[in-house]
DNA sequence: TTACATGATTCTCG
DNA sequence: CGAGAATCATGTAA
């Protein structure tokens, strides 16, 4: 795509025309002095006074004429010019001048006549379309981020403010900046070398036949041959689009594990909603906005977890019990912090209890781990009518007497599992005797029912497993 | 190097 | 259109 290409390739032409001007000159001459259709030449000598049948005598003034043209270097400038001054001034030659053009010029149209119309390219158009479509041609802002939305949008992601999406915007502005530097370039060489040729042929008009139709013509080859170089600009920056395109895909598909604490948010989430794990739209935007990540992302994770969390409950376990616990720490110091707003506000209040709640969370970890489990799951027994109530249940629960209770009651997990199971099944209605090992089965209990019944098989939940527990949680 | 984990994509289905 | 399922492709730990 650079200029002296453009103008080597335009010389070229030009001097190929050229060389096609001089072989019709030589073939017109030839014509000319052979039928005897032109009269008193310029340079040549009058005919000898015969109606044009002496073929000896025609050779001679051919060899005269070629003898003038050969030693024509020999003679000095001076003398060249004056010679040339001389023929212009012939009286015959506007008449030879036009004859000549004449001719010249049904030849040159016989010979490009063809080529004379110049259908709009198909390739061109599509070149041009594409450009405009990938904001490379057209308005100057918009179209870019426009065709970064669309192939954002078309590789399934938002087309949120990523990295790769301003990178994206940056190169194609790149792009776009030196394709119009260089139409511009393209344009203004062909503005001058136009000029520069025309003004040369206006010239030479002066002493060969060349018409002002000819003139336009060479314009036009010059200018064909300007937008066939302006096609391969066009072309190379459609490719260098398609390929920062690619790329651009390429490096969105390009996995990148999440920050850890992105995979915390993540998962705190979905075992706190371990019930009904579909985030709202609203949910998934928080998220994404608290893991740097988009929603789509967020949307493939939930996505990916759930199926993998189904496929594989045990696998798991060991995770649900690790973010339902850290969230009800969470949860805890959440209430305790309250809970002293709540003094600091209102120093007369009496104390209700919520202070023992707080100590309560403050156990050795094995023994909070469980007796937070219990506390969830106490707490969830009446959580299941109020899905999609976010982290804040936890909260609740710590603050519920009754599953501060189960905690104490509960030595070992399993008693503890077995007086929450009793407690679920009076509290939410769960029947305890649905299965050997089923330990809810949650009937329309959710509004997505159908996540745990499709995805609690009987034979993985069992009573022993503590950490089935945070199954029931969830959901205030 | 290998096995597993995990984010992304694609296809199907309701 | 969203969810589930299968699959791909890459990251990562052993």
């Amino acid at each position: 795509m650079s200029f002296s290409i453009c103008v080597a390739q335009c010389t070229d032409s030009l001097a190929a025309t050229m060389d096609d001007q001089a072989r019709i000159m030589q073939s017109i001459g030839g014509v000319s002095l052979a039928g005897h259709s032109v009269q008193g030449g310029m340079a040549l000598p009058p005919p000898h006074g015969h109606d044009g049948t002496d073929g000896d005598g025609r050779k001679q003034d051919i060899g005269d004429i070629l003898h003038q043209i050969m030693t024509i270097t020999d003679q000095s400038l001076d003398e060249a010019q004056a010679k040339k001054h001389g023929l212009n001034c012939h009286r015959m030659k506007p008449a030879l001048f036009s004859v000549l053009c004449e001719i010249k010029e049904k030849t040159g149209l016989s010979i490009r006549g063809a080529q004379e119309e110049d259908p709009p390219d198909p390739q061109l158009m599509r070149l041009d379309n594409m450009l405009l479509a990938e904001g490379v041609a057209g308005p100057e802002k918009g179209g870019g981020s426009a065709a970064a939305a669309a192939a954002a949008a078309a590789s399934g992601g938002a087309a949120d403010n990523s990295i790769e999406h301003s990178d994206y915007r940056a190169k194609l502005t790149q792009i776009r900046q030196i394709y119009h530097t260089e139409l511009e370039k393209y344009e203004q060489a062909c503005n001058e070398f136009t000029t520069h040729v025309m003004n040369l042929l206006r010239e030479q008009s002066r002493t060969r036949p060349i018409s002002p139709k000819e003139i336009e013509r060479m314009v036009g080859i010059i200018h064909r041959k300007f937008s066939s170089i302006q096609m391969q600009l066009k072309q190379s920056t459609c490719e260098a689009v398609m390929i920062l395109r690619s790329r651009f895909l390429d490096a969105r598909r390009k996995r990148r594990n999440f920050s850890k604490q992105a995979t915390e948010i993540l998962n705190e989430y979905f075992y706190s909603h371990l019930s009904n794990p579909y985030p709202s739209e609203e949910a998934k935007e928080e998220l994404a906005k608290k893991c740097s990540i988009t929603v789509s992302q967020v949307s493939n994770w939930f996505g990916n977890k759930r199926i993998r969390y189904k496929k594989n409950i045990g696998k798991f376990q060991e995770e649900a019990n690790l973010y339902a616990a850290k969230t009800a720490v969470n949860a805890a110091h959440a209430a305790a912090a309250a809970v002293q707003n709540s003094q600091a506000n209102s120093p007369t209040t009496p104390n209700s209890g919520f202070q023992m709640k707080d100590e309560e969370f403050q156990l050795d970890s094995a023994e909070s781990k469980n007796t937070l489990l219990s506390n969830m799951f106490t707490g969830s027994s009446g959580s299941f009518n109020l899905p999609n109530s976010g982290d804040m249940f936890l909260s609740m629960q710590s603050l519920n007497g009754d599953s501060y209770q189960g905690a104490q009651v509960g030595a070992n997990v399993q008693s503890q599992v077995d007086t929450l199971r009793h407690v679920i099944s009076q509290t939410a209605g769960y029947n305890d005797a649905l299965g050997g090992n089923t330990m809810y089965s949650p009937h329309g209990l959710s509004a997505n029912g159908g996540w745990q019944d499709a995805t609690t098989p009987s034979s993985v939940i069992s009573p022993t497993e503590g950490p089935g527990s945070v199954h029931s949680d969830t959901s205030n």
